[in-house]
DNA sequence: GTTGACGTTTACGTTAACGTAAACCTCGAT
DNA sequence: ATCGAGGTTTACGTTAACGTAAACGTCAAC
């Protein structure tokens, strides 16, 4: 019995919050990412929808696509579906890991690139002051 | 005195090894990404051309842009400029060092909920076989 | 000498992810 | 009553990163 206080945000205290628009906002549930509930008009965003949009950012931030945000977001759902399908997503979390660890390795290498610049460019520095 | 074999890649060459179309290759060059040696008409790539291309690439997996990744690229360049250009090339690396932790925290994050998902699934798995 | 395989330039088309703007409602405060 | 701060829908515009296609050159092979 966990007893939710059932806090909700607005759009506007949203899009503060993230840096974001409300359009990008508004956009993000027009491609099914987001469905907030209605009070009247004016939509009303749970802590649910709050964490939803965490995770597109951050994907957003890794270079997925929203599509593939989507699809991240959704193996993280009440795991429904006969064993056929279970397996498939068990396939498709698997290859979500793969991938991220490769992109791992790439941050890795790009960052031994950076280190090597910055030598480098330090270097060039103390040669400046003779 | 190294003695660098001058080993060249025609432009279909480089499509093929890394999964790409002429076009993407010839869309770098025109972004100023890439600038291949003409025989004639043709274009001839030389290794270090390859190299940039694997860093446009790495960078493209990360999601970065082409500008985002020309700047990293040219990072590595010949240091060349006065202190103050030296400096604020410096704090460019170091702003880019971080994005890319950032990077590293997010892909945690997301690595460890698709850890999550994947066990949640497997006990549904478990549950079907009754 | 024509036919492929490979190269080139030029140019219009496409998709994702929003930006921008207009035109409108709603409500609490002045 | 009006006004400003927020909300809404609708719709056209924009940018990046290529795709696709046409129209052409070149050269080794048949």
């Amino acid at each position: 019995m966990s007893t939710t206080t059932a806090h909700s945000y607005s759009i506007s205290e949203l899009a503060q919050e993230f840096g974001i628009t409300t359009r990008t906002i508004r956009f993000y549930e027009d491609k099914g990412l987001l469905t907030p509930q209605r009070r009247g008009q004016t939509r009303v965003y749970t802590p649910e929808d709050r964490v939803r949009l965490k995770l597109i950012l951050r994907g957003k931030r890794l270079g997925f696509s929203l599509d593939e945000s989507r699809e991240i977001i959704d193996m993280y759902d009440p795991a429904h579906g006969n064993v056929e399908q279970l397996n498939r997503l068990l396939d498709r979390i698997d290859s979500k890991r793969q991938q991220l660890r490769e992109q791992q390795r790439d941050i890795e290498k790009m960052l031994a690139q950076l280190d090597d610049a910055s030598a480098r460019t330090r270097a060039a520095l103390k040669e400046q002051s003779k």
